[in-house]
DNA sequence: ACGTTGACGACCA
DNA sequence: GTGGTCGCCAACG
């Protein structure tokens, strides 16, 4: 578990129902703006563990990007279930559903680890 | 230590 | 809108 790993987890779970993050902007996040392939390797191994709200999670274009048949349509039906429109070809209006995190909260919830003047 | 691996992202055709 | 290339970088074997 690194910090960037942890710091990962820490953002992902303060996404609220009804809204999405794209994968590089929880990388941005974390401090790594573009580690976002490293968020969905956190996804494929931590979901479960972390219970993480993975299907929350989409691309940069607001799509639904899941290989897997199944999991893909328990992505699109959790983020049904919370309100968000996916259009019948797999995308989601982030101008509408995007959850803007606010880096500044994230810093304070850490200063406890670092020492900045 | 080194090559591979991704549910990516930016860019171009 | 769709599809391909290329760069990215932390984790894994």
């Amino acid at each position: 578990m690194t910090p960037f790993t942890r710091r990962v987890i820490h953002i992902l779970k303060q996404i609220p129902a009804g809204k999405v993050m794209t994968y590089g902007q929880v990388a941005k996040a974390a401090r790594s703006p573009r580690a976002a392939r490293q968020v969905v390797r956190i996804l494929h191994s931590m979901s479960k563990k972390h219970h993480l709200p993975w299907h929350r999670v989409i691309n940069a274009k607001g799509q639904i990007v899941i290989k897997d048949d199944e999991e893909r349509m328990e992505q699109k039906w959790l983020l049904d279930l919370e309100g968000v429109e996916i259009s019948l070809s797999g995308y989601v209006n982030l101008e509408k559903y995007q959850f803007h995190y606010d880096i500044q909260t994230d810093e304070n919830e850490f200063d406890q680890y670092s020492n900045k003047d």
